[in-house]
DNA sequence: AATGACATCAACCGCCTAAAT
DNA sequence: CATTTAGGCGGTTGATGTCAT
Protein backbone atom coordinates (compact mmCIF):
# COMPACT_ATOMS: atom_id res chain seq x y z
CA UNK A 1 0.00 0.00 0.00
CA UNK A 2 2.87 1.98 0.44
CA UNK A 3 3.87 3.33 -2.46
CA UNK A 4 6.57 5.91 -1.15
CA UNK A 5 9.70 6.03 1.12
CA UNK A 6 10.31 2.12 0.41
CA UNK A 7 13.37 0.61 -1.35
CA UNK A 8 11.83 -2.27 -4.36
CA UNK A 9 13.85 -4.58 -5.44
CA UNK A 10 14.12 -4.25 -9.27
CA UNK A 11 13.22 -6.32 -12.09
CA UNK A 12 14.60 -9.57 -12.02
CA UNK A 13 15.61 -8.98 -8.70
CA UNK A 14 18.30 -11.55 -9.19
CA UNK A 15 21.28 -9.66 -8.25
CA UNK A 16 19.77 -7.95 -4.72
CA UNK A 17 21.78 -5.03 -5.75
CA UNK A 18 18.99 -3.27 -8.31
CA UNK A 19 17.48 -2.17 -5.37
CA UNK A 20 15.08 0.67 -5.91
CA UNK A 21 14.03 3.47 -4.05
CA UNK A 22 10.80 5.21 -4.58
CA UNK A 23 8.96 7.78 -2.17
CA UNK A 24 9.75 11.36 -2.05
CA UNK A 25 12.99 12.39 -3.17
CA UNK A 26 15.29 13.29 -0.49
CA UNK A 27 17.63 16.63 -0.09
CA UNK A 28 20.49 14.58 -1.27
CA UNK A 29 18.75 12.72 -4.12
CA UNK A 30 18.12 16.08 -5.17
CA UNK A 31 21.12 17.41 -4.71
CA UNK A 32 23.04 14.37 -6.36
CA UNK A 33 20.55 14.67 -9.46
CA UNK A 34 21.02 18.72 -9.82
CA UNK A 35 24.83 18.24 -9.56
CA UNK A 36 25.01 15.51 -12.52
CA UNK A 37 22.69 17.18 -15.09
CA UNK A 38 24.43 20.87 -14.36
CA UNK A 39 27.94 18.77 -15.28
CA UNK A 40 26.69 15.86 -17.68
CA UNK A 41 23.20 17.59 -19.48
CA UNK A 42 20.07 15.51 -18.78
CA UNK A 43 18.58 12.87 -21.32
CA UNK A 44 19.10 8.95 -21.25
CA UNK A 45 17.71 9.06 -18.23
CA UNK A 46 18.07 5.51 -16.82
CA UNK A 47 22.15 5.71 -18.16
CA UNK A 48 21.93 9.22 -16.04
CA UNK A 49 20.50 7.37 -12.84
CA UNK A 50 23.13 5.11 -12.85
CA UNK A 51 25.65 7.14 -13.28
CA UNK A 52 24.52 9.75 -10.65
CA UNK A 53 24.55 6.57 -8.27
CA UNK A 54 20.74 7.34 -7.91
CA UNK A 55 18.53 4.37 -7.07
CA UNK A 56 15.97 5.67 -8.42
CA UNK A 57 14.38 4.69 -12.12
CA UNK A 58 15.14 6.71 -14.81
CA UNK A 59 11.64 7.84 -15.04
CA UNK A 60 11.65 9.04 -11.67
CA UNK A 61 14.67 11.57 -11.94
CA UNK A 62 13.01 12.70 -15.57
CA UNK A 63 9.57 13.33 -13.64
CA UNK A 64 11.55 14.69 -10.70
CA UNK A 65 13.96 16.83 -12.75
CA UNK A 66 10.90 18.40 -14.79
CA UNK A 67 8.27 18.72 -12.51
CA UNK A 68 10.40 20.33 -9.65
CA UNK A 69 14.00 20.87 -9.95
CA UNK A 70 14.67 22.33 -13.36
CA UNK A 71 15.53 25.86 -13.23
CA UNK A 72 12.91 27.01 -15.52
CA UNK A 73 10.31 25.80 -13.42
CA UNK A 74 7.94 28.33 -12.16
CA UNK A 75 6.46 27.86 -9.19
CA UNK A 76 3.40 29.16 -7.37
CA UNK A 77 0.20 30.18 -7.71
CA UNK A 78 -1.45 30.34 -11.09
CA UNK A 79 -2.03 33.61 -12.42
CA UNK A 80 -5.80 34.83 -14.06
CA UNK A 81 -4.02 34.74 -17.30
CA UNK A 82 -2.51 31.40 -17.15
CA UNK A 83 -5.92 30.22 -15.83
CA UNK A 84 -7.55 31.75 -18.64
CA UNK A 85 -4.96 30.12 -21.27
CA UNK A 86 -5.73 26.95 -19.55
CA UNK A 87 -9.03 26.91 -19.87
CA UNK A 88 -9.24 27.71 -23.25
CA UNK A 89 -6.69 25.54 -24.44
CA UNK A 90 -8.29 22.52 -22.26
CA UNK A 91 -11.78 23.58 -24.67
CA UNK A 92 -9.71 23.03 -27.28
CA UNK A 93 -7.40 20.27 -26.74
CA UNK A 94 -9.08 18.38 -23.83
CA UNK A 95 -7.08 16.98 -21.42
CA UNK A 96 -3.55 17.35 -23.53
CA UNK A 97 -1.49 18.40 -20.25
CA UNK A 98 1.97 18.35 -22.20
CA UNK A 99 0.85 20.60 -24.72
CA UNK A 100 -1.19 22.70 -22.66
CA UNK A 101 2.40 23.29 -20.37
CA UNK A 102 4.03 23.90 -23.82
CA UNK A 103 1.80 27.25 -23.86
CA UNK A 104 2.75 28.27 -20.31
CA UNK A 105 6.34 28.61 -19.57
CA UNK A 106 7.67 27.42 -16.90
CA UNK A 107 4.27 25.43 -15.73
CA UNK A 108 4.60 21.82 -15.63
CA UNK A 109 1.79 19.29 -17.19
CA UNK A 110 1.89 17.94 -13.54
CA UNK A 111 0.86 21.01 -12.08
CA UNK A 112 -1.47 22.09 -14.74
CA UNK A 113 -3.21 18.66 -14.42
CA UNK A 114 -3.28 19.21 -10.78
CA UNK A 115 -4.30 22.70 -10.57
CA UNK A 116 -7.04 21.72 -13.30
CA UNK A 117 -8.88 18.53 -10.89
CA UNK A 118 -8.02 20.17 -8.07
CA UNK A 119 -9.57 23.85 -9.12
CA UNK A 120 -11.39 23.74 -12.06
CA UNK A 121 -12.80 20.74 -12.35
CA UNK A 122 -14.10 21.20 -8.79
CA UNK A 123 -15.28 24.48 -10.03
CA UNK A 124 -16.87 22.94 -12.93
CA UNK A 125 -18.67 20.49 -10.53
CA UNK A 126 -20.22 23.06 -8.52
CA UNK A 127 -21.68 24.84 -11.57
CA UNK A 128 -22.78 21.86 -13.07
CA UNK A 129 -25.08 21.02 -9.82
CA UNK A 130 -26.22 24.50 -9.96
CA UNK A 131 -26.89 23.88 -13.43
CA UNK A 132 -29.07 20.87 -13.16
CA UNK A 133 -30.77 22.40 -10.43
CA UNK A 134 -32.55 24.94 -12.38
CA UNK A 135 -32.86 23.05 -16.06
CA UNK A 136 -33.93 19.38 -16.88
CA UNK A 137 -31.07 18.75 -19.47
CA UNK A 138 -28.82 16.92 -16.79
CA UNK A 139 -25.20 15.98 -16.86
CA UNK A 140 -24.08 14.02 -19.42
CA UNK A 141 -21.12 12.57 -17.15
CA UNK A 142 -19.94 13.60 -13.11
CA UNK A 143 -16.75 13.05 -14.39
CA UNK A 144 -16.34 15.97 -16.23
CA UNK A 145 -13.26 16.47 -18.11
CA UNK A 146 -14.15 16.78 -21.74
CA UNK A 147 -13.84 19.24 -24.34
CA UNK A 148 -17.61 20.62 -23.98
CA UNK A 149 -17.80 20.65 -20.12
CA UNK A 150 -14.79 22.77 -20.37
CA UNK A 151 -15.79 25.11 -22.52
CA UNK A 152 -19.20 25.70 -20.93
CA UNK A 153 -17.50 26.11 -17.72
CA UNK A 154 -14.82 28.54 -19.19
CA UNK A 155 -17.83 31.75 -19.21
CA UNK A 156 -18.57 31.06 -16.13
CA UNK A 157 -15.39 30.26 -14.49
CA UNK A 158 -14.02 33.45 -16.44
CA UNK A 159 -16.64 35.28 -15.42
CA UNK A 160 -16.50 34.87 -11.61
CA UNK A 161 -12.88 34.24 -11.80
CA UNK A 162 -12.15 37.06 -9.65
CA UNK A 163 -14.57 36.01 -6.87
CA UNK A 164 -13.30 32.85 -6.66
CA UNK A 165 -12.61 32.05 -3.35
CA UNK A 166 -10.42 29.67 -3.93
CA UNK A 167 -8.06 31.02 -5.87
CA UNK A 168 -6.46 34.57 -4.44
CA UNK A 169 -3.14 35.80 -5.70
CA UNK A 170 -2.62 37.37 -2.97
CA UNK A 171 -3.48 34.55 -0.69
CA UNK A 172 -2.18 31.71 -2.74
CA UNK A 173 -3.17 28.54 -1.50
CA UNK A 174 -0.09 27.07 -2.84
CA UNK A 175 2.49 24.97 -0.84
CA UNK A 176 5.16 25.63 -3.47
CA UNK A 177 7.89 26.54 -2.73
CA UNK A 178 8.37 29.78 -4.92
CA UNK A 179 11.88 30.16 -6.40
CA UNK A 180 13.33 32.20 -9.49
CA UNK A 181 16.62 30.80 -10.44
CA UNK A 182 19.11 29.93 -13.13
CA UNK A 183 22.20 28.18 -12.99
CA UNK A 184 23.81 30.74 -14.34
CA UNK A 185 22.26 33.73 -12.39
CA UNK A 186 21.13 32.58 -9.67
CA UNK A 187 18.75 34.82 -7.23
CA UNK A 188 18.09 33.82 -3.91
CA UNK A 189 14.71 31.71 -3.75
CA UNK A 190 11.20 33.30 -2.31
CA UNK A 191 10.46 32.00 0.67
CA UNK A 192 7.84 29.17 0.54
CA UNK A 193 4.14 30.01 0.88
CA UNK A 194 2.32 27.61 2.46
CA UNK A 195 -1.91 27.52 2.58
CA UNK A 196 -1.54 29.81 6.05
CA UNK A 197 -0.47 31.95 3.84
CA UNK A 198 -3.20 34.45 4.98
CA UNK A 199 -2.00 34.30 8.43
CA UNK A 200 1.96 33.86 8.02
CA UNK A 201 2.91 35.64 4.34
CA UNK A 202 6.54 34.14 4.47
CA UNK A 203 7.35 30.90 6.94
CA UNK A 204 10.56 30.05 7.50
CA UNK A 205 11.68 27.58 4.77
CA UNK A 206 11.28 24.10 5.28
CA UNK A 207 14.24 22.05 6.77
CA UNK A 208 15.32 18.64 7.32
CA UNK A 209 13.37 17.05 9.93
CA UNK A 210 15.13 16.13 12.74
CA UNK A 211 14.04 12.50 13.14
CA UNK A 212 13.55 11.80 9.96
CA UNK A 213 16.22 13.82 8.09
CA UNK A 214 13.67 13.68 5.23
CA UNK A 215 11.87 16.00 3.00
CA UNK A 216 11.48 18.83 4.95
CA UNK A 217 14.20 21.21 2.74
CA UNK A 218 13.37 24.72 0.70
CA UNK A 219 14.43 25.11 -2.61
CA UNK A 220 17.61 27.60 -1.00
CA UNK A 221 18.37 24.68 1.41
CA UNK A 222 19.53 23.07 -1.87
CA UNK A 223 20.72 25.94 -3.60
CA UNK A 224 22.52 26.68 -0.74
CA UNK A 225 23.85 23.16 -0.48
CA UNK A 226 24.80 23.55 -4.16
CA UNK A 227 27.20 26.73 -4.06
CA UNK A 228 28.63 25.35 -1.35
CA UNK A 229 29.66 21.91 -3.16
CA UNK A 230 30.25 24.23 -6.32
CA UNK A 231 32.48 26.02 -3.82
CA UNK A 232 30.55 29.65 -4.67
C1' DA B 1 -7.54 20.04 22.10
C1' DA B 2 -9.15 16.35 19.30
C1' DT B 3 -10.64 14.68 15.15
C1' DG B 4 -12.86 14.16 10.86
C1' DA B 5 -13.49 16.08 6.22
C1' DC B 6 -11.58 18.23 2.54
C1' DA B 7 -7.92 20.19 -0.54
C1' DT B 8 -3.55 20.04 -2.52
C1' DC B 9 0.34 18.17 -4.71
C1' DA B 10 4.34 15.01 -5.40
C1' DA B 11 5.13 10.82 -7.22
C1' DC B 12 3.93 6.27 -9.07
C1' DC B 13 1.63 3.29 -12.53
C1' DG B 14 0.33 1.70 -16.87
C1' DC B 15 -0.08 2.50 -21.54
C1' DC B 16 1.52 4.20 -25.92
C1' DT B 17 4.92 5.51 -29.28
C1' DA B 18 9.32 6.03 -31.38
C1' DA B 19 13.94 4.65 -31.83
C1' DA B 20 17.32 1.18 -31.73
C1' DT B 21 18.80 -3.47 -32.56
C1' DC C 1 9.91 -7.01 -40.11
C1' DA C 2 9.85 -8.28 -35.17
C1' DT C 3 11.38 -7.38 -30.77
C1' DT C 4 13.24 -4.65 -27.17
C1' DT C 5 14.04 -0.48 -24.74
C1' DA C 6 13.42 4.20 -23.25
C1' DG C 7 10.89 8.27 -23.01
C1' DG C 8 6.64 10.68 -22.69
C1' DC C 9 2.00 11.23 -21.28
C1' DG C 10 -2.32 11.00 -18.74
C1' DG C 11 -4.58 8.93 -14.86
C1' DT C 12 -4.47 7.82 -10.18
C1' DT C 13 -3.00 7.42 -5.48
C1' DG C 14 -1.45 8.48 -0.92
C1' DA C 15 0.71 11.71 2.32
C1' DT C 16 0.12 15.83 4.39
C1' DG C 17 -1.65 20.30 5.52
C1' DT C 18 -5.69 23.13 6.59
C1' DC C 19 -10.18 24.04 8.04
C1' DA C 20 -14.45 23.14 10.41
C1' DT C 21 -16.86 21.13 14.09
Amino acid sequence: MDKRGGICSGGSGSSGETEVRKGPWTMEEDLILINYIANHGDGVWNTLAKSAGLKRTGKSCRLRWLNYLRPDVRRGNITPEEQLIIMELHAKWGNRWSKIAKHLPGRTDNEIKNFWRTRIQKYIKQTDVAATATSSVGSQSSEINDHAASTSAHNVFCAQDQAMDTYSPTTTSYQHTNMEFNYGNYSAPVAPVTTAATTADYPVPMTVDDQTGENYWGMDDIWSSMHLLNGN
